[in-house]
DNA sequence: ATCAAGATTACCT
DNA sequence: GGTAATCTTGATA
């Protein structure tokens, strides 16, 4: 069986964290429905406030993404678009206000429980198969992640990470980040070469 | 009290 | 490729 993910891990600098989180199982240990939910990450985006335009913590701390001037080991949930939850990792020290989106990934278990929450059905054709975890707001929405999951400590019993064999320099692929309009140049995003589960290639 | 923007998604042409 | 949906947050008054 596969070791959760400690504190040291998270408490590193940001972009090694990011790059070492490809390939890690994402566990919900959800109660309310007795079920282990399993996802293997795919691709991320890394946010630093302290240099970093695009990141919720360049403005400073305020009550929405205090939880980023944590040390690691945070999950850093918020709402946005009148819609959408994104879920990200707190990495890093207490000053910079650092964090990493969870963007994509491939489901392991439950694929029926994903299949409804996302589609309202349980036969899925190809495309919608590839479609369920690959997008942020599309993995809260799956996994059922929202205001009730912000600030949870990782190295609990709720939700965690799996330790799983590193991705290799060379199957990751470095990008720009999607859909933000400052700092637009940082190659921050990473993503699994090979994974058909990215959410934009 | 009011306002603009938003780390997105689904659906349209 | 374009855009509506929808509402919270943080800033300004």
């Amino acid at each position: 069986m596969n070791k959760k993910l400690k504190k040291d891990f998270y408490k590193r600098e940001l972009l090694t964290v990011a790059k070492d989180l490809l390939g890690k199982i994402f566990v919900f240990e959800d109660k309310r429905i007795n079920k282990k939910l399993k996802a293997k990450i795919v691709e991320i985006e890394a946010y630093d406030g302290s240099i970093d335009e695009a990141a919720h913590t360049f403005i400073g701390k305020t009550e929405r993404n205090k939880i980023m001037f944590e040390e690691g080991g945070f999950l850093y949930v918020y709402f946005t678009y009148g819609k959408h939850f994104c879920a990200n990792v707190v990495t890093g020290n207490k000053e910079q206000g650092t964090a990493i989106l969870l963007r994509a990934m491939e489901p392991i278990s439950d694929l029926k429980i994903f299949s409804e929450r996302r589609f309202k059905k349980t036969n899925l054709s190809e495309k919608e198969k590839i479609n369920i975890l690959n997008g942020p707001a599309k993995i809260c929405e799956a996994f059922n992640i929202n205001r009730d999951q912000y600030g949870i400590d990782l190295t609990a019993n709720e939700i965690y990470l799996l330790e799983a064999p590193k991705i290799s320099e060379e199957n990751i692929i470095t990008t720009k980040r999607i859909g933000i309009k400052k700092s637009i140049d940082l190659p921050w995003r990473f993503y699994i070469k090979d994974s058909q589960f990215v959410s934009r290639k």
